[in-house]
DNA sequence: CTGAAAGCGCTTACAG
DNA sequence: CTGAAAGCGCTTACAG
């Protein structure tokens, strides 16, 4: 006979002053030693089929919870991944994230969560915090203006580390991106097969990586195309709704304005288009618009914005298969994958009007 | 003299096969013993002012990273909140996780987070899996049809529950909630004193507890202004954009239609407006539209929707602060918390017509 | 003000 | 097939 370790009938409401269940107290109600429970616990084959039986059925009526933290620090292993995002309340990364989620999720692991809201500085504490929770990898999305530097002095620590979306310079890590220049040109070579030749490349910040990337595919089509790229057509402004809706003016300003834009996101696709309306030109009709995420709202705005389908979530699942390749192979070299994007094309684009 | 343990130049590239600095070789480094180093690390008063400066010099030069999972074991506390979400790719769930993320932060606890996906099979092993983390605590927004026991029997060991946003029967933990009820009543009695008298109730699952709270509202405002409600103006359907298109002509199928609509949220109001559109019935003229939730889209379709805001960041702030509590008075007795939510007039709702 | 010892809950060789 | 012992990286009384 056993020593009965077991509370009684009164394991009602709060379970949060009472110790723990260990191995320990399996260990002694079943009559035999930690290392068993603990072989039973992985799944060895080693233990006698009885004896498996009686712990588990122990397991049970204690209500064990395994604690991987402790199973974690003996083993020198970790089952934690670090998601460290630039901004979680764009629908574009929150569904990246549970691609992530979903993905390692599916291979035993966890998701430790860190939303920056695109300040470096909260970059820096949340990955220093994350960081003493010891994670097997760490996926970054990075803050506008990261720098590898501080990055390093941070992350040193952690091997196993996979950039998403932008790419501070000089950083040695995995790296996932978007196409950025082939679905810009395939958005132009679009507009120009539409018939239009005087065609802007509106919004973005002209120093941010992925910027430069759709500029340069804007910039490839039109040159394909025979097609001049003026100085005055590159309109720079804050990825951002009203930004772009203030900026529209810049469109306005020649004396022959353009029949159509190349957009640098959605959102700027979206304010461009109030821009437009508000200045009596209907998008679509009067004036061609494209954008770059086909975010859920682009097939239901008026018009339906044409656009170019990235789908996040598949990069999200895409991010953490990279990072547990990487897990699973340190030692080999740094890869860099790009991500195909698909064009959509909608009502927000057609032939240049007249 | 003490024995130097660092590594010379070459912690170029791989820092994943190379062992952790531990507190033992700072205090081999230094001189000392770990329980000195300890104390240094949680800024103890007791140590020489000296020591400690030596003790800093050396896990700075050694770049150490606290192991903050060895210390909980240890201490028998936990710095992690388990977060689990319904819906991450509802910008409404990214919004509230990013408040809870950031109110968690700012408290030194940190976010484990998983995604269920509206699924309780997927949400009973994303919470086994985070339960073996051992989190001081847990915020769930329940996936639908989540039932209490299930709950119970995967969170038993964890004290700290919070729930958000919906109530399985019988549960007894904490629970924030929306002021459904209120809210649905503030924008029926809006509709009424723009002039409608015939106003339907659209959109959402009857069984669901928050579609039921805003029914109830709506049903209360009608009743204070003396007006009938009708069954057949109670009008169900998924809250989805397509579900709530394809049921616009439930609206259509009596002699007298209704020329207002209180929807179950903005999802489900968006989906009516297109709905009424491809019936060539134009909202905000021809018939007013409410929704509920405020979602960023909201302020920008056309029309721009009435609805209520529920300010989902806030939330998570609020709900993050609901179980720090919590875990700082585990016997307090369970607490209900509602939520405010406000009014916001725009165009998709004015006087019926004629 | 500092050190030696024990222990958090688990796993891993090593005997038998 | 099972047990005794040591140890993952940290912290906590307890001496001194």
């Amino acid at each position: 006979m056993s020593t009965r370790a077991h509370s009684g009938g009164n394991n009602t409401g709060r379970a949060g002053g009472s110790r723990a269940v260990t191995v320990t107290d399996i260990a002694r109600a079943v009559g035999v030693s930690r290392a068993t429970v603990s072989l039973v616990l992985r799944g060895s084959p080693l233990v006698h089929a009885d004896t498996r039986a009686r712990v588990h059925a122990e397991l049970q009526r204690q209500r064990y919870v395994y604690n991987r933290a402790a199973a974690n620090l003996r083993r020198r292993t970790s089952t934690i991944v670090a998601l460290v995002i630039n901004d979680l309340s764009n629908p574009f990364f929150a569904e990246f994230a549970a691609g992530v989620d979903e993905a390692l999720g599916e291979q035993g692991y966890v998701t430790l969560l860190g939303n920056t809201g695109e300040s470096p500085r909260r970059q820096q504490a949340v990955l220093a915090s994350l960081m003493e929770h010891a994670p097997a990898g760490v996926i970054l999305s990075p803050a506008e203006h990261s720098e590898a530097a501080s990055l390093r002095a941070v992350m040193g620590a952690a091997g196993n580390v996979l950039l998403f979306n932008r790419e501070p310079a000089g950083h040695e890590w995995d790296f996932l991106a978007l196409d950025n220049a082939h679905g810009a040109q395939l958005a132009t070579r679009h507009l120009i097969e539409l018939g239009h030749r005087d065609i802007a490349f509106f919004g973005g910040h002209a120093d941010s990586s992925s910027c430069q990337q759709r500029r340069s595919g804007y910039v490839a089509a039109m040159a394909q195309a025979g097609l001049p790229v003026r100085e005055a057509r590159m309109v720079e402004c804050a990825p951002t709704r009203p930004q772009a809706a203030a900026a529209t003016q810049a469109l306005f300003e020649t004396a022959e304005r353009p029949t159509a834009a190349v957009c640098y996101n959605d959102n700027v696709a979206m304010g461009l288009m109030l821009g437009l309306f508000a200045r009596g030109v209907q998008p679509g009709r009067d004036f061609s618009v494209t954008g770059f995420d086909d975010i859920p709202e682009a097939a239901l705005s008026t018009p339906a914005l044409t656009t170019l389908a990235v789908d996040p979530r598949a990069r999200g699942r895409q991010a953490a298969q990279l990072l547990l390749q990487r897990i699973g192979a340190p030692d080999a070299s740094v890869a860099r994958t790009i991500a195909p994007v698909e064009l959509r094309v909608r009502q927000s684009s057609a032939p240049p009007p007249g």
